[in-house]
DNA sequence: AACACGTGGGA
DNA sequence: TTCCCAAGTGT
């Protein structure tokens, strides 16, 4: 497409800007073709089943988005209208927020809106020289990022803004020479580009930990989908613990071989898994037997890939 | 307003 | 190893 027509199609706008939320582009790349090949437009996933959807998005992270993604794709499926082509209808769908809302209306819609993501919010600061800590500073930044926008390809204004802070104004260490934007930067002239912008300081992960018990049964592994809210919602996982410390008994019953710990890092704690192993001995209270052959180890969650490759070779023989 | 919500890669 | 953090949203 050529630049500054806002011909791109808002179902993959909106697609790659949801994957795009919080996660690097070399994450989505692989999940977007993915995506776009099995579901061409968004009437195609609208009618996918969860599970499936769930099972593709397994991998990618925050799976709050996954059930948005398929809660959207269903809402403008029955519209009949398409995407919204304003910020302000965009912002009514789930998972659209505003940085979402006014890229698509930007990119798509070739509309005068300001995308303020963590790149543009950091080149901001730099720019101007805003002292404030983040996240207090985000109106502060909101409001100077609409200055810049312009109001011709403002698409493409967005995506530069964005790129710029992606590959020139980086976080560390910014390459200041090669800034085209740097003549006019206040905190390059005072030599503090790499400090902004200011952070409130975070407070440090608890240490969480919980059993995850890997059951198997003739030729088929017991697994379950996870409650739809909260960590890992709606997603395949092996039968665990709540990561709180409180005791729970096994899904079934069988001769449970301890396997090891698998770490694995959250936004907010740490946990460390204990991995359980045996053969299934009675009837199960939770969960459902899948056949090994139907098991993919990808329909799984990071955490749950790590404790399948731990306990496969005990499983598979 | 503050917190919940995944994952992987770079320094 | 450890820390940082990346194209945020929902509650």
């Amino acid at each position: 497409m050529p630049p500054g027509t806002g011909r791109a199609d808002p179902y993959r706008v909106w697609l790659s800007e949801v994957m795009l939320q919080q996660t690097t582009v070399a994450a989505v790349k692989n999940y977007f073709i993915r995506f776009t090949t099995l579901w061409p437009r968004v009437e195609d996933l609208a009618a996918a089943p969860d599970a499936q959807v769930m099972a593709e998005w397994a991998g990618l992270g925050y799976y709050a988005r996954a059930r948005n993604l398929l809660a959207c794709a269903r809402a403008v499926a029955a519209s009949g209208g398409g995407f919204p082509d304003t910020r302000a209808g965009l912002l009514t769908l789930p998972g659209i927020g505003p940085y979402t809302a006014a890229a698509i209306a930007a990119i798509a819609h070739d509309a005068p809106e300001t995308v303020v993501d963590g790149n543009v919010e950091r080149v901001v600061a730099r720019l101007f020289a805003v002292q404030t800590p983040l996240p207090a500073a985000k109106p502060e930044l909101t409001a100077l990022a609409a200055r810049l926008t312009p109001r011709t390809r403002p698409g493409d204004y967005a995506q530069a803004m964005m790129d710029l802070g992606a590959t020139i104004c980086t976080p560390r260490s910014p390459a200041c020479a090669l800034c085209p934007l740097s003549d006019m930067c206040d905190a390059r002239a005072q030599g503090i580009a790499p400090e902004l912008p200011r952070r409130a300081p975070k407070a440090p992960k608890p240490q969480r930990t919980g059993i995850a018990w890997v059951a198997r049964s003739a030729d088929a592994l017991l697994l379950e989908e996870r409650p739809a809210k909260g960590l890992l919602g709606g997603v395949l996982a092996f039968p665990s613990t709540g990561w709180d410390g409180r005791e729970m008994p096994p899904p079934c019953p069988a001769d449970w071989r301890h396997l090891g710990e698998v770490r694995h890092v959250f936004t907010h704690f740490n946990l460390s898994l204990t991995v359980m192993a045996g053969d299934l001995a009675g009837p199960a209270t939770r969960g459902r037997l899948v056949p090994l052959r139907q098991f993919d180890r990808s329909a799984l969650p990071g955490l749950m890939r790590k404790v399948w490759d731990m306990a496969r070779d005990q499983v598979k023989q």
